[in-house]
DNA sequence: GATGAAATCGCTCCCGT
DNA sequence: ACGGGAGCGATTTCATC
């Protein structure tokens, strides 16, 4: 993972469908050796796969909501997360510190599918305690594209 | 927005680099008016870009928080706003409901950047009133795959 | 590991239905 | 709007440095 590795990563972020010639600018590179870069990096894992960006509100899942969840103290949650995984409406599943002990990101077509979710899914929990919920008013801001730190020569 | 076009955009964001050949087996048509259906999904804005999907440790940003905020009452949250947006490391900024303004999510490499984030960004703010951090021990689900929706006619 | 050329594969365009 | 085929640009592979 050197600084070329870095600007390919870059690149394939902001625009996957690139190709090859347009990469090899980027990075300096002839064409094939570009290419040799790009697989190396599928096969290392640092590229897990290659995905269309599509637009939330033309997908019919508009609304945007963060759930807290609090576990029964002493219950196994193995049942908790393999739902929660399953669950397409469910993008996130965090274990996290505070007083809280999952947070979700959900997304979901209305505040009917919302409340839908919560009450049949996740009151249907039985190691679910307690739950807080918050609506995305308004989003600034919301990527996947990572910040790719600059050559730290692990993996 | 039919079923073919819904089978289409679903095979696109589990595997972007599929190929019209492969498309074309999901959605029972022809290369060519595969082709033509992809496109026009672009043209709506429905798929709204090409991305290779990294591994965030690989990348050098293994570290998962998010920051709620509040912003001092009465005062313009532009220069807020734009700060954030500007902001590699933030992945998100939403405008939420509840007793906070903002939810941040973040990527960063370590508690050291975490914590300076905070202190130089976020206090740096002359709006902001009041922050409250929560990181991610660990991490079920983490997806950018949406739900599509089935055959809403809605554009 | 990088380069450049050759072969192969897949996309795009066009026309017929 | 869909299907098939020709043309072409793309990627992949290979020999060479």
């Amino acid at each position: 993972m050197d600084e070329i590795d870095r600007n390919i990563a870059i690149a394939l972020q902001q625009d996957g469908s690139a190709g090859l010639a347009e990469l090899a600018k980027v990075s300096g590179l002839s064409v094939s050796a570009t290419a040799e870069r790009v697989k190396r990096l599928e096969e290392r894992g640092v590229v897990r796969g290659w995905r269309a960006d599509l637009d939330p509100a033309h997908v019919g899942c508009p609304l945007l909501g963060f759930v807290f969840v609090n576990l029964r103290p002493g219950r196994d949650d193995a049942a908790f997360r393999r739902a929660m995984s399953r669950h397409e409406h469910v993008l996130e599943c965090h274990r996290v510190t505070g007083g809280w002990t999952f947070l979700l990101k959900l997304r979901v077509a209305d505040l009917r599918a919302f409340e839908m979710f919560m009450e049949e899914e996740l009151r249907g929990q039985p190691a679910v305690e307690r739950i807080e919920s918050l609506l995305a008013i308004a989003t600034e801001k919301e990527t996947a594209i990572l910040p790719v730190a600059p050559a730290t020569d692990e993996e």
